[in-house]
DNA sequence: GTTATATTTGAGCAATCATTCAAATGTAAT
DNA sequence: ATTACATTTGAATGATTGCTCAAATATAAC
């Protein structure tokens, strides 16, 4: 027998090197779609999703958001962390409340889009 | 003490009602919040992000997919059952092969999005 | 100081998930 | 039918994750 250490991967003759390397050199860097897989994740729960519609029409403190989205104040809270840590919002103090909003608007086409290829019947 | 079961919740007093019912009436169904969620979730894998990005150039068999993102057949083998499960690409047989394809090109403009908000440095 | 309210945080738990491994299926060549 | 190759599938496993609960901060009112 022989071969390389790989026993999983196809056997060398099945791959089709050439399109392989070719379509290789058109992706692109690996890093870059572990950041976009990253960002993707930010808005792939259900309830941090709602937290970023909630916030795309005005800010809110958390305590409002709980109310909202029926959620916990508690969980809310560690979500909001989450999204902080990602840069999707930030806040501010005022008295005893903290008020969440959004950070940047590119958010607001990637669910725009969303929406789009959801709607489409098919 | 009394109130409400909820405990968790905020007091009540805390909650700007009038804000709550406001932003409620602006938001949109929760059911397509839930399809919006699973639809990012699916990118929101490096693996399946990688697959998606190659096919997004051309159509691509299973091996040739394995080659290039260097994971195992079987591994990528299920996660283009989710992809087809989820309608995002498509497959024909030729022989022993079968070859995968993206069903939908709202899918580019997603990543493109997703793109740009990365090279923004902040 | 104490009390009350608003939010954060850490540990613990159940559920989800991506991968591996082994076995099964499908397809073509001998 | 047998062999070889390409892909699929199911079970098992380790890792991640979203939530709850309890306790800790932070801020303001008393």
């Amino acid at each position: 027998m022989g071969a390389g250490t790989i026993s999983t991967i196809c056997s060398v003759n099945a791959i089709d090197q050439e399109t392989v390397t070719r379509v290789g050199l058109r992706m692109s860097d690996i890093n870059q779609t572990i950041l976009a897989a990253e960002l993707f994740k930010v808005l792939s729960d259900p309830t941090r999703l709602r937290i970023v519609q909630a916030l795309l029409i005005e800010e809110l403190c958390v305590c409002d958001i709980s109310a909202l989205i029926k959620i916990s104040i508690s969980a809310i809270s560690h979500q909001l962390r989450l999204l902080r840590s990602m840069k999707i919002v930030k806040n501010r103090k005022q008295g005893k409340k903290v008020y969440y909003s959004l950070t940047d608007e590119h958010i607001r086409e990637l669910i725009n889009i969303a929406d789009e290829h959801i709607h489409e019947e098919r």
